[in-house]
DNA sequence: CGGCTGGTTGATCACTCTCAAGCGTGGTGG
DNA sequence: CCACCACGCTTGAGAGTGATCAACCAGCCG
């Protein structure tokens, strides 16, 4: 295994590149995206790595473009709550603000698009397609957050685990062939009991005994700790205590 | 008492307003401010009043003026979390969305800031100073919710309270002239027994017994239900289980 | 082989919920 | 004027969910 250390991975041309319509500069023109290319650099954090820790310097800000981050809070005695899971094009940073909010780390092998903020921030203010998609992918990020706020405060251990797995489910899902939704659902949780439990709220003791009463009762199956294979969407939903339609507003 | 009804105020002038500084036209110059007003419209709402239920099209954005509303979730079976809690200034809807994502409520006396949804879209592309304002109010919106999922997710009921008199009282005291925070500080709970459950992930009983708690053990004061003292905001900040350095990033 | 990490399971504890009774105030109607 | 009720709130008793403490297992690597 290699040594601990950010890897500069070489520039790529953004026109290949897999978050180009979902991230940050999804709806830049071709000069822009130039301009963007000036200023960006690719980083690579292993599994396991912190990104930065929360109050340190943070003069980038940046997309994920493959691999899976959290954003998370610690109290002085070690409770933590995860507040962010962040996919292949979410962005990370603030604009503005020139401190890291939260812990990031890397849960899975990471590559992220960097862009040193200060030059970021001009370009906002020059090129409205930036900052307005920043806007919507803000936004966006807030509804999660109101949706995991309902999560935290009101669901019961199980109604946490089920949602979380839907949630995975459900972006696998989307990312794959948009096969049928109908038959089973396989994929691998990318975090551990632990990061679970962080995100969820609960202990990873709870987490552990809740992942064995979804499997007791044929909610789930597991092939190993973390493949997990969903037989009925529709049994998982149930589970979740969410309204069955899913809801969607446009 | 007066029915229930909406009541159109009578249009103000921009530069008379409270939240003129604070709200999402913040930015704005006088002569956006004057386009501003051609598509603005106050509205009123008393006490308890609904102002729009979760799913309802919602044909404007707006800001609130005076008063309190808050944002709420409910699950089938009635469970409730409140997921934003709305003061002057502060900024409701989402532009591109027609229908509302929350029950919005007036929990207070409320006067909002109304502007139809189309000419306020159309303003935002026009105009980066609107944009660029709500998108900094949204980040700020995303940081506060963060905030809340730490105190929904890992605090224990004391700490939950401690945290949201804390909250109230650190606002109340930055609209009051800025005196010495060093002193005692006394304020209205804008809140039921039972918002600050929904708030909190609570039960209004939890509530109430750690508001008894909090009395007898001398970190507040209650003058009737709702006036609250604080004798010493250090001893109160010692029960949120926060950092004791507030932590303030730019 | 031994140690380490991640995960499972058991026993017990305690915090918060649930169910229930009761209080005080303000409003309404007889 | 008082009885009555509704509402917001408090308090108590008991139950239950999830936390805590602890033992143990499997896989992996040195």
């Amino acid at each position: 295994m290699s040594v601990h250390r950010d890897i500069r991975s070489p520039t790529q041309d953004c026109g290949e590149c897999p978050i180009r319509h979902r991230a940050v500069c999804a709806r830049c023109e071709t000069d822009e995206l130039a301009q963007l290319e000036q200023i960006k650099y690719y980083r690579s954090y292993q599994a396991g790595q912190t990104v930065i820790w929360s109050g340190d310097k943070m003069d980038f800000v940046a997309s994920v473009v493959t691999g899976i981050a959290t954003l998370t809070q610690t109290m002085e005695d070690g409770r933590r709550q995860m507040v962010g899971l962040l996919l292949p094009s979410d962005f990370v940073g603030r604009p503005g603000r020139s401190a890291a909010a939260y812990d990031v780390t890397a849960t899975t092998d990471l590559v992220m698009c960097c862009f040193r903020r200060k030059p970021f921030e001009e370009m906002m203010a020059s090129t409205p397609h930036i900052a307005h998609r920043l806007l919507e992918m803000t936004l966006d990020e807030l509804d999660a957050a109101r949706e995991w706020m309902l999560l935290l405060g009101r669901k019961t251990a199980r109604e946490k685990i089920s949602s979380l797995l839907a949630i995975i489910a459900r972006r696998d899902a989307s990312l794959k062939e948009p096969r049928a939704d109908l038959g089973a659902i396989t994929f691998d949780l990318p975090l551990t009991r632990e990061e679970m439990a962080d995100y969820l709220g609960l202990t990873l003791e709870t987490v552990s005994r809740q992942m064995s009463a979804l499997k007791r009762d044929g909610i789930i199956t597991l092939d190993g700790k973390r493949h997990v294979t969903i037989p009925s969407v529709d049994a998982l939903m149930e589970e979740t205590g969410d309204d069955s339609d899913g809801g969607f507003l446009v």
